[in-house]
RNA sequence: CGCGGGAUGGAGCAGUCCGGUAGCUCGUCAGGCUCAUAACCUGAAGGUCGUAGGUUCAAAUCCUACUCCCGCACCCA
């Protein structure tokens, strides 16, 4: 058994997540962590919500809410989605945790104490009726270039072009309104990347097994040379930054970036997970090479914007504390999924949100749909169209009418419980034959984490199926050898078993579903099929059974027209 | 010349690293079966692999140039 630590990139607090979030990390992660859990392996599955920043104070101010409600809130509301989902964390934290705000400020100190950290001086815009400095985003005005209005501080929409702050005429605060605003200098703390360029370049090149997005990415940071990053911000909401355990002179009113504390919030939320198993050392075995968490494999999965991030300024918190933290083995990442090729947007309210999904259907429609078409190696684009085409096919036509079709057949021909007469012979030889290829590749892909190739291979399991019933024919054979017949259909109930199993980390409540027919327990762990030939024995014979009703509704023409309408789908 | 990714039958994708009969799913058409959610199984049609050159006995795959699409870019997430 091996010790498998995976977290999913953190869910930012701002509103619930819509399916672009959910596959990009927390669904994979998900995936992946109830396969290892199959297999037997000793698995903690981690997530949080990234709840530092300046949005989360803007739509808590906007919601009329203090910030700590507006969170507290909003991360109850994500926790829900999440369970509704199937999301098997082992625990759910908040970056907003006590602990995290000591374990950042440790890691602060310790950079300090290594010369990676020091103070500088910027110079910043100043709005004086908000009483607070202005992210250059939050500085709109009017473009100098092409005298549009609503120009923001960091570019214009309208031209394109790159600006300053000061470029802009006329220029007001975005949160306020108020054009009473001024540049003013005010320091910052700077973690000089920079120092670590090295290290962090080695580290890069001795990760062989990224994937080549992950590696693309991380290397043309290196390329471009890393940079000294500020890592505070001027914001009430956020981890104080202190100085001896007394709040640093200068940064009274500043809190440490959420990108710096955000990541060391995978540590924190460890640490709020031993502290309800009643354990609170227990997050040391995950975390500290040094107190058994040596042998652990860390797995990391996030959205390809999140990359940088994890293969460069969090190793460079890591190995610049020069203290014996885990460090991530595997790193996965996912490319956007868009919706009908443009972009999901939490903002602008274009999409389907998570809580709106499972309005129109069940966790597993989504799942099957998002992972098997899951966007790994570009863009993918998710369309009402496709999604209705992959459901009613590969989930209500292949592997829903399977289970229908033979637990029917054998309810109305040897009622209700399991045949136990007759013995398999060819036709059973060559489906062994046929599925132990057929899984070795699908526990390999799975492994891997190629998710879409995973997913093909499962659904071609699922047609085996149909295949071994279509050549055994058990209608026919009971005509004639009623004896054959009943070891056909013993057989076809056995796959029943073997596709619940197998199918599991990606629709685990339809394959409840199904084991519930036999009365087979669910949560038992390690109970990933290894052969087919012991797969097909598992039944022996007797057994009693309840046929389920259909698994899988498909999705009627009507259905998809008034979706279409709803989450307003473009024309094709 | 900012950086990165992409362009493969009607749609969505694999194959490109390590050149050698272009593969899968959906859709279309035909046949089979009748246990099943008008479902399942079998077969067929349909592609000069973005464009133009080059290397090679041989190029979707390697090289060069170009076109188009998307994302990112100091700030925000």
């Amino acid at each position: 058994m091996s010790r498998i630590l995976i977290t999913s990139a953190l869910p930012y607090i701002n509103g619930i997540k819509h399916l672009g979030n959910l596959v990009g990390s927390m669904l994979p992660a998900d995936v992946y962590a109830r396969f290892q859990r199959a297999r037997g392996e000793d698995v903690l599955f981690i997530c949080a919500t990234d709840e530092h920043g300046t949005p989360a104070e803007l739509a808590a101010r906007a919601a009329e809410q203090t910030v700590e409600t507006y969170c507290l809130e909003q991360h109850e509301i994500q926790k829900q989605a999440a369970d509704a989902f199937g999301l098997s964390f082992d625990h759910f934290g908040r970056s907003s945790s006590r602990h995290n705000a000591v374990l950042t400020q440790h890691f602060a100190e310790v950079l300090e104490a290594n010369g990676l950290i020091e103070e500088r001086t910027d110079r910043q815009i100043y709005s004086n009726e908000d009483q607070r400095f202005l992210p250059d985003r939050y500085v709109e005005g009017t473009c100098p270039h092409c005298g549009y209005e609503k120009a923001r501080g960091d570019q214009c929409d309208n031209c394109g072009r790159l600006l300053d702050p000061t470029d802009l005429k006329d220029a007001y605060s975005a949160i306020s309104g108020s054009r009473d605003i001024e540049e003013r200098e005010t320091k910052h703390l700077y973690l000089l990347q920079d120092k670590m360029q090295d290290e962090i370049a080695d580290w890069i090149a001795s990760q062989k097994h990224w994937p080549s997005l992950t590696t693309a990415i991380a290397n043309k940071w290196v390329k471009e040379g890393l940079r000294a990053r500020s890592i505070t911000r001027d914001l009430y909401w956020g981890i104080k930054v202190l100085k001896d355990g007394k709040p640093r002179p200068g940064f009274e009113s500043k809190v440490f970036y959420v990108w710096f504390d955000a990541p060391i919030a995978y540590i924190a939320a460890t640490r709020e997970w031993a502290d309800a198993q009643g354990t609170p050392d227990a997050w040391e075995r995950w975390w500290r090479q040094d107190k058994g968490a040596d042998d652990v494999r860390y797995v990391q999965v996030m959205g390809k914007d999140n990359v940088a991030f994890h293969t460069v300024s969090f190793p460079c918190t890591i190995l610049g504390a020069k203290e014996p933290w885990t460090l991530v083995d595997t790193l996965k990442s996912l490319n956007w999924l868009t919706w009908y090729g443009g972009k999901f947007s939490t903002s602008e309210k274009r999409g389907i949100f998570m809580d709106q999904a499972l309005g129109l259907l069940p966790a597993d429609y989504w799942r099957w749909h998002l992972m098997a078409n899951a966007p790994e190696s570009d863009d993918t684009s998710f369309t009402l169209e496709h999604f209705a085409s992959v459901v009613n096919k590969d989930l209500a036509d292949v592997l829903g009418n399977f289970v229908n079709r033979i637990t029917r057949f054998c309810a109305s021909k040897f009622g209700e419980a399991v045949p136990d007469e007759g013995a398999y012979a060819d036709n059973e030889s060559a489906l062994i034959a046929d599925l132990d290829k057929r899984i070795n590749a699908y526990t390999a892909a799975l492994e891997a984490m190629e998710f879409r190739k995973a997913f093909a291979e499962l659904r071609g399991i699922w047609v085996a199926g149909n295949e071994y019933l279509q050549t055994a024919a058990p209608w026919t054979q009971f005509k004639s050898d009623k004896v054959a017949a009943a070891a056909s259909v013993r057989a076809g109930l056995n796959l029943i078993v073997l596709f619940a199993r197998l199918s599991q980390p990606v629709i685990p409540h339809t394959a409840e579903k199904m084991l519930a027919i036999f009365n087979i327990d669910s949560a038992a762990q390690g109970s990933w099929p290894k052969d087919a030939a012991s797969a097909l024995q598992q039944l022996k014979g007797g057994e009693p059974f309840t046929p389920a009703p259909v698994l899988f509704q498909k999705i009627e023409d009507e259905k998809l027209d008034e979706w279409r309408h709803r989450f307003g789908a473009p024309e094709e």
